[in-house]
Formats: structure tokens, C-alpha cells, sequence
DNA sequence: TCTGGGGTCCTCAGACGA
DNA sequence: TCTGTCGTCTGAGGACCC
């Protein structure tokens, strides 16, 4: 083959020409995939998320989107607007192993597969026409792949720049309906051609990148639909916008999108952080907390083979106001010893009287492992002239026996409580805290 | 009637060195 | 030697996405 770029459209480093990228969207996922674990369930309102007390729902299943339940609404209010409705509390793991057999299918259509999440990809298939068809034709096929493969369905919106595909697959997806969802073919297709009149007739929100704030400027300036936005002189929109998204918006608002679909992208942080079921007032419950985050986070870096700079404690009290306090260190960190202590020097300076809601630890800076590695115990007073040295021992010894055992076979000393130790792995937590009911206080 | 977790990117202000 | 400017880095926070 002679690579997707050969037989692209594509001029020297222009932007495509012709409608080959494809945005895929699976159907509610999350839902979908615990559907098939239980089949009896089909047909009914079916809600991922959202059991904890201060939950939100990561994914609703259509006969749930007719009572008006989306994701990240409140777990409460979905509960209110559709009591009989089936709540789970979800399987990460399981979804994410989903979510790589459907990207594998994907990579068997074409080597450009951009996965945005674990149920969402772009995939430039211009290289591909001449082997499987016109792009439309390689979306049904994709199509009917992953429903034999996988018994899941998917949206796909086929388009000459990524985000005209992302808008179109979202009119291709199913509606809710009070009788069940309705299907279309589930794949939609802007050509070229048609491009400014699919666009300009919808509402700006449509577009990537505006959210509530951004929409409130832009009705300031009279703008309603992408067709007001693309019709502004683009100094009006810097001037409101600020410069980088001015013009950003404004290119999209006039179909103009260079962005290549990127096969694979290095992160450029890694955190954790959690919601307490209840305010946490007790500084010395939040160190312990912090601990966990930073041995969970050093955990990721290590499997990852990078090292971090910039360590960011984020904080969000009770009023729902958030801080972050970070620290930039010459050399790299990856240990959860060295995070911790960091992370507890930050945390330091913030006054918890008010009560946490969150806490979360961050990494980010990140480079290759293996250049240099400073000993933050030298920095921060430490625990003898060879500390940083055990202590990276230690820690290359528990990730060999969590490798073997699982992530909670063991954490660190501090951790370990009357309940045992309690080590949150990414995910774990992903829609809020299973715990009891909120209350005020503890 | 409250608002998760894990990210990315942007803006702005202040410090600092050339 | 002092002052102003510019670029870069850092820290903090906001906005947005799925």
C-alpha cells in the first residue's frame, strides 16, 4: 500500500480536499455494553453512574434519555426524572477492554485511528478507497463489523475535516423517543459541497470548544448560529475570545479545519483525584488521602515509563470553589514516596477550615524516563544520604508484586487502616463516590 | 438541586534574565 | 548604572471535552 497520504487529495500539507475522515460514535456505550451482560434489561431505562450521593450519570440508555436523564447530570436529579429506572454503577475495566477490540477494528480499516475516548475515534480512511470504496461505503462496512464482532452499534459521521465528521455523526446517531429509540442508517455524510449550508444553520454551541462561558460572549455579540459567528470579521472575535480561540472558532465557523487525525498521542499529565462523600475538615485525613492519590499517580508514571515536573495539588471545598497549588522540580519525580511528600508540602499551605470536597494530585511536564532522576529527598530534608535510593527500590518491588497480584495487593505504609489498604486505580472512581449520603460535616 | 474523573488548552500575571 | 522591552518560565485559574 502506498499510505493514506499518497492517494489522499490531500495538496503538499494542505488540507484535505475530499470527504475521508470518519468520526465514529458508539451508542450509548457504557449502557451498551452492560446490555449485553444482561439481556433482560433490554428495552428498559438502564442508567450508568450516578449511585453514589454525590454521583453523576456517565451514561443513560435511550428509553432513560425520553425522561430528559443525560450524562453528567446529578445522580439524584436523573433518579427524580426517572425513578424506575435501572441504575448500575459500572465496569471501567470491562469497557475499556471493549473499547480496545472496537480500536482494533477500527486499525483494520486504516492505520490512522485517533481514539478521543474510549468510545469515540476519528480515522482518516482516504488511503483506504482504493482497497474498501468511497468512505461512506467504509463507514457501513465499519458499521456492520463491530455489530458482528462485538453486537454493539455505532454512529458515524463522514466529512472532509474531523470536525464537520464529529458534527455529522452526531446527526447520525439514534433520538430517544418515548417508544425506544429511533434508527437511522446511523451514518451521515457532508460533502463537500454542502458543507457551509449543513453548517451555518446550526446554533454556535454546536461547535467544538464552545461551552457555557464562550456561548454567553458570543450572544453578547449577537451571535446565534455558526453562520452569525462565520460572518463576523475575525478581529470582532479575538477581540471577545481572546486570540487563540477567536481564531480558532472562527476558522471552524467557516469550515476550516487543519487538524490531521494523529494516530497516537503521549500524554502530557497524569492525575487522580477524588470527591468525598462527605467534606473532609481534617487536614491530617487529607494528608493520608494525598498519599494514596500521589502513590496511585507515581504508579501510572512508572508502568508509563515517564517521569514529571510540575506536581499541582487541586483542591475544591465545600462551596464548590476550586484551588491548585503546584511546584516545578529540576528533575524528574515518579515515585510515590517523593509525590507524597510534595504533594503534603502543598497542601500545607492550604487552609482545609472550610472543608474539602476534592482532593486530587497531578503530574504534568512529563518526559522520558531514564535522563535524570533527582532525589527529593535531598530537596526536602529526606530520610538519610541513600533515601531516594531505597525508597525507588521499594517501589520497583511493589510494582513487581502489583503487577503479579493486583493493584491492592499492597500500597504504602500510611494508608494502611482498620479497613486495609485502599488503593484507587484509575477509573475506579469514575463517577463519583459509592459511599453513604451527604451530609454536613463529619 | 447539584454539580465525577481525567484530561487538554488557553489566558493572565509576575518573576527573571538578556 | 539605570530603565525599558522582550521572551521565557512558572503558577494559578478558567473553559471545555468525553
Amino acid at each position: 500500500m502506498t499510505g493514506p497520504a499518497a492517494a489522499s487529495g490531500r495538496g503538499a500539507g494542505g488540507p484535505p480536499t475530499d470527504a475521508g475522515i470518519l468520526h465514529v460514535d458508539m451508542d450509548a456505550f457504557f449502557v451498551s455494553v452492560e446490555l449485553l451482560r444482561h439481556p433482560e434489561l433490554v428495552g428498559r431505562p438502564v442508567v450508568v453512574g450516578g449511585s453514589g450521593a454525590r454521583g453523576v450519570v456517565a451514561a443513560a440508555s435511550y428509553e432513560a434519555r425520553a425522561y430528559g436523564v443525560h450524562s453528567a447530570m446529578p445522580g439524584a436529579r436523573a433518579r427524580r426524572l426517572c425513578p424506575h429506572a435501572v441504575f448500575l454503577s459500572g465496569d471501567h475495566a470491562r469497557y475499556s477492554e471493549v473499547s480496545e477490540r472496537v480500536m482494533d477494528v477500527f486499525r483494520s480499516f486504516t492505520p490512522l485511528v485517533e481514539p478521543i475516548s474510549l468510545d469515540e475515534a476519528f480515522l482518516d480512511v482516504r488511503g483506504a478507497r482504493r482497497l474498501m470504496g468511497a468512505p461512506v461505503e467504509i463507514a457501513h462496512r465499519l458499521r456492520a463489523r463491530i455489530l458482528d464482532q462485538e453486537g454493539l452499534t455505532c454512529s458515524v459521521g463522514v466529512a472532509r475535516v474531523k470536525f464537520l465528521a464529529k458534527l455529522a455523526s452526531e446527526r447520525a446517531k439514534p433520538k430517544a423517543s418515548p417508544t425506544g429509540p429511533v434508527f437511522g442508517d446511523g451514518v451521515f455524510e457532508v460533502a463537500p459541497d454542502r458543507e457551509l449550508a449543513f453548517l451555518h444553520a446550526l446554533p454556535v454551541k454546536a461547535l467544538w470548544g464552545v461551552g457555557p462561558a464562550t456561548l454567553e460572549r458570543l450572544e453578547r455579540l449577537g451571535v446565534r448560529t455558526v453562520g452569525d459567528l462565520a460572518a463576523l470579521p475575525v478581529e470582532t472575535v479575538v477581540a471577545s475570545l481572546g486570540r487563540a480561540s477567536g481564531a480558532h472558532l472562527h476558522a471552524l465557523a467557516n469550515a476550516r479545519d487543519p487538524r490531521p487525525v494523529v494516530p497516537s498521542q503521549a500524554a502530557k499529565s497524569v492525575s487522580h483525584e477524588v470527591t468525598f462523600s462527605r467534606d473532609r475538615f481534617r487536614r491530617d485525613e487529607l494528608e493520608v488521602e494525598a498519599v494514596r492519590l500521589a502513590d496511585a499517580v507515581a504508579t501510572r508514571l512508572r508502568r508509563s515509563g515517564v517521569v514529571g515536573r510540575t506536581v499541582t495539588l487541586k483542591v475544591r471545598f465545600g462551596d464548590f470553589s476550586t484551588i491548585t497549588r503546584s511546584s516545578t522540580v529540576d528533575g524528574g519525580v515518579d515515585g510515590g514516596h517523593q509525590l507524597a511528600q510534595l504533594a503534603r508540602s502543598l497542601l500545607a499551605d492550604v487552609d482545609v477550615a472550610p472543608g474539602v470536597r476534592l482532593l486530587g494530585v497531578g503530574v504534568s511536564q512529563l518526559g522520558d524516563r531514564g535522563s535524570q532522576q533527582l532525589s527529593l529527598d535531598d530537596l526536602l530534608g529526606g530520610d538519610g544520604p541513600d533515601a531516594g535510593a531505597d525508597w525507588s527500590q521499594a517501589e520497583q518491588a511493589m510494582d513487581a508484586i502489583r503487577a503479579r497480584f493486583g493493584d491492592t495487593a499492597l500500597g504504602p505504609a500510611s494508608l494502611a487502616g482498620p479497613g486495609g489498604i485502599r488503593v484507587t486505580r484509575k477509573g475506579q472512581q469514575q463517577w463519583g463516590p459509592d459511599e453513604g449520603p451527604a451530609a454536613p460535616g463529619n
